[in-house]
DNA sequence: TAGATTGTTAATCGATTAACAATC
DNA sequence: TAGATTGTTAATCGATTAACAATC
């Protein structure tokens, strides 16, 4: 299977919002439903449950427990979860005690610091030197690293955590980092994000 | 100009590598180099600069000193560049504190919190009651909010921002929210981009 | 049945890439 | 000059949208 990164995107809302529904006692959903919710047209929203083997009843939309089940095998919602944040400063702590995560079924299993006085193994979540995450790391089989370090260091660690054997890196340092075969690189940029939303409200048109 | 949000990026992120070689003393740049810094293609490179009118010598690459200039103006560098933090628990005064911020001109100058004890009028950067961002918004001609609430309280919060006359919003409440033409939305969904990039690592290709 | 909705095939659109002319 | 590089025009590619057939 072929899919894209942004048709990977919007079936991971497409869940979300299925999700509110049901709580909601909804038992079907239909494609304008979804397209609403998401901002895009109903053509889109079949297209990508129709890539992805998602079928509907032609008059009656779609099953919502059907497609959660659905949803949840394509993403994988069942598999280990695991991840671990390399640089605990001030961005990485806030993203160790992230709330956000436990609905998704991720879980921050450790951090990793290079400054002494920030080691902290005893704690709810453990922080850990530096040195010991390559141990950490195969031992746990952890695939995915959050990495918020400065600036400075990110290069290095970007390449260490590769040769670690890390899968998937989702990197808060303000570089660009680019991804390989063997390991997918997500860069958020909350700066660069800012200065280009300043072009584009003030952008002639 | 008709210029797409991924140009603009490109543009900053230009921007950014050139900095770095100018204080590594060089005076010229190639588009070789440039797309190289960037993972993408050369041509890629000069069909941008291109477009916004940046030219360089068909033998000696690009002038850093006239490209900055350039990109500076293009890029906005010059204007006023405050935001506001909307919701000031963990991730909002994390943002409130953010250092990658001030490279790039970019100054937190207040936060809102509808939550008494968390108010702090005093502080650095203050932190005022919600109630009052109406009238500080208007005052201080603020743009641009950074979006940092609990789930349940941001569609509430995105449509009074929107009222208030905030033409941008970087949103990192998990809620799906859509750009509209007075109003440039941007949404970080930290958890989604995690959970997405474990479809990727465990994908069977 | 008529209307509403899915699902697919074809058309469109925009962005990237290839090819190449211009020229330093 | 020859080689290297820019800058533009044409081709390609992928993703979105339009059109429409199928059918509940």
């Amino acid at each position: 299977m072929n899919a894209s990164r942004d048709s990977i995107t919007r079936l991971s809302h497409y869940r979300r919002v299925i999700f509110k529904l049901k709580s909601l006692g909804f038992r079907r959903v239909f494609s304008d439903n979804l397209g609403d919710a998401l901002g895009i047209s109903s053509v889109q929203v079949r297209k990508d449950f129709s890539e992805f083997g998602l079928t509907g009843n032609k008059k009656g939309g779609y099953q919502i427990d059907e497609i959660i089940v659905d949803l949840d095998r394509i993403l994988g919602k069942d598999m280990l979860r695991k991840v671990v944040v390399v640089g605990c400063g001030r961005m990485g702590k806030t993203l160790m005690s992230y709330s956000g995560f436990s609905g998704e079924g991720i879980k921050v299993v450790a951090g990793f610091d290079a400054d002494p006085s920030n080691i902290d193994p005893d704690g709810r979540i453990p922080i850990l030197d530096v040195l010991e995450m390559p141990e950490y790391i195969r031992k746990e089989k952890i695939q995915i690293a959050i990495l918020t370090v400065p600036e400075h260091t990110a290069p290095t660690l970007l390449e260490q955590l590769k040769s670690m054997g890390i899968k998937g890196i989702l990197n808060f340092a303000p570089v660009q980092a680019h991804s390989t075969p063997n390991c997918e690189i997500r860069n958020i940029n909350i700066a660069l994000e800012l200065e280009n939303m300043f072009y584009f409200v003030n952008a002639p048109e």
